[in-house]
DNA sequence: CCGCTTAGTCGAAGCGCTTCGACAGCGCCG
DNA sequence: CGGCGCTGTCGAAGCGCTTCGACTAAGCGG
């Protein structure tokens, strides 16, 4: 492995010139630096990434905070990803990946203090986070993916629920729908502060408000079991349900299948509507989920730009962006069925 | 933030006595080491792993390159990844996730020739996988989940996908089932020599061979489309198949679509098994799905020892293993129905 | 009682880079 | 024509750690 050494000799520079060359920190005359590409194209010369990070105290590393659950990564944090990695390698920086969740305050603590990471990305970011706090106190610049309950002076990036939810409750009352239900996340979830549950459950009773209409909702748990029992629920409290909303990707699968097991066709008798939903998850269900997609890619880019900004200018100002999901309409909304009523049995279920 | 000095100068020793109470290179009395450890606490010290890399030569990273494609990571690679974290960790080391595909292969160079990691576990392994040249000319220790065409000289954990196979007909022929069709990746991923496409194939075959069956095998895209489509192709190559094996998460709920658009029940017309599926995913069909789990944090919990002792001992033997996925009865496999043929009509879908 | 090993500690020399201060040479202005 | 401010380069001092050689004091067999 060449070193900065071997390739001044080979360029009869100083290693200082070299280290000029690659980091343009002072002006270097077109015929020095020639010579010093050169030596490296010979030699092959890759910096010691370690070496560079202990000098200038920049390890151009950035940490991408995403708790894994048993669940997986889907799509859209995928989409996410991808774009951040984009923008980071553009920059000259990595991008990776830690599996550190809530729960791994302490391997955080470790990762941070460890000058390992000039800034970091955070996931999944709940209300009330107490990663935000250990990464202030390693001093690590940090750009949130979502929001903390009151981010004054953080920087964050998120998905704007509150325009999503009205984009998706405007689709379904323009289709004629008047019974809406929201299928949100499991009410435990909702107690824990996890923002996007909250600020959709507002913005949903808000917009159907405004439309002079009842909000319904029904929490869900993340599996599809109690996404049928969610169907079960709304069934009962509202009988003349025509259209369901839904942000919870397990439990619509379950709803589905609720619903064709007791008969109901999609979207004949009820449309179904899924937020924050990638497409490729959207054309595995029959009908393919009408859905709002995500904007990961460009949230990924826009929350590493505004990282970066903060490691390089040693804290910059603030930056804040709410960017919405898109209305994809696909086979699952349509317009309400004429008649004000379930048309047959309820099925095998039964009215309980 | 503390350094090395600061604790030497507090606990009244040098530099090097910290340092071997933090390594362990050289014994240490256990008063000495008191009075440093004391000192640490106080100072809250802890070590700037870029110095620590620099001159051990060691930077006790992972590197866990997981390609990121638009569908995602499972709930199966979500458990490895769970695994492997918790192992590395116990042993003292980062692991951090890269998103480097096959596509990728400047940005792995540099990745592999900055010398930050210490060891790569190579995921989605490819039968001509050109990342484990660039990894072997980097000289990083790596570890394939997954395996070349040829792993001779290389450690890898796989799953064992023959006995996987086996297991799931088995299972199927042990219900009675005789007419059994194998839902394998897509051709394409076939011709580009994805293993454990090759390989279930080969498996499947030579399982139904064995029970006196004839193997029928149909490839499908990962898609909900296209595993309705495998299902028409199926139903029309053999009308009265009783079963499907499937391969391929995504098609799987194409083809439940397809045999409930036909009025087909599951498991009562048809049994439906799919492998090398997480609990999460099968639960979210209706029915649940049988399927074949992966031991993906065992195997997580290997490779990184694996990869540890090839760090740790300057590439000592290799190593390789193969577990099998288990089988988990759920809802959608059951005893053949009794007649020999499809009951009543095929469906919406025609006959074509 | 002597030489030898072993436990325990220290000082110093790096690891491969960045960055600071210095300085030579140059053109340019007053 | 002397002084000034550039541009371009070099040498050296670290960054915070590991590790090697050396040294001291003790322990021990002969």
């Amino acid at each position: 492995m060449a070193t900065m050494q071997d390739v001044a000799r080979r360029a009869q520079v100083s290693v200082s010139t070299v280290s000029y060359v690659l980091t343009g920190a002072r002006p270097i005359s077109q015929a020095t630096r020639d010579k010093v590409l050169a030596a490296m194209a010979e030699l092959d010369y890759q910096p010691n990434a370690l070496a560079r990070g202990l000098a200038s105290r920049r390890s151009r590393i950035l940490g991408l905070l995403l708790p894994m659950d048993e669940r997986g990564i889907g799509a859209t944090e995928t989409a996410f990803v991808t774009g951040a990695t984009a923008a980071a390698g553009t920059a000259g920086y990595h991008l990776v990946l830690s599996p550190i969740g809530v729960g791994d305050l302490d391997e955080l603590r470790r990762l941070a203090s460890q000058r390992i990471l000039d800034g970091a990305l955070l996931m999944e970011v709940q209300l009330h986070d107490p990663r935000v706090d250990v990464l202030r106190e390693a001093g690590v610049p940090t750009v949130l993916i979502g929001r903390t309950e009151d981010p004054a002076g953080l920087s964050y990036v998120d998905i704007d629920f509150d325009r999503t939810v009205r984009e998706a409750v405007d689709h379904l009352v323009g289709l004629g729908h008047h019974r809406i239900v929201y299928v949100n996340h499991s009410a435990d979830t909702i107690a824990e502060g996890y923002g996007p549950a909250l600020r959709t459950r507002d913005s949903f009773t808000a917009a159907m408000t405004e439309h002079g209409l009842t909000p319904l909702m029904i929490p869900a748990e993340d599996s599809a079991a109690s996404g049928r029992a969610a169907l079960a629920t709304a069934l009962r409290q509202a009988p003349d349900l025509t259209a369901v909303l839904a942000m919870n990707e397990s439990a619509v699968f379950g709803l589905l299948g609720e619903l064709s097991t007791r008969g109901l066709t999609v979207p004949g008798d009820v449309s179904v509507v899924s937020m924050v939903t990638s497409p490729q998850v959207a054309e595995l269900a029959t009908p393919a989920l009408t859905a709002m997609t995500s904007p990961g890619s460009a949230l990924g880019r826009i929350a590493v730009q505004t990282l970066l900004r903060h490691v390089e200018t040693g804290d910059g100002e603030i930056h804040q962006e709410l960017l919405p999901c898109v209305l994809e309409v696909r086979g699952s909304s349509g317009p309400p069925r004429t008649a004000g009523d379930i048309p047959d049995d309820q099925g095998p279920s039964g009215p309980e």
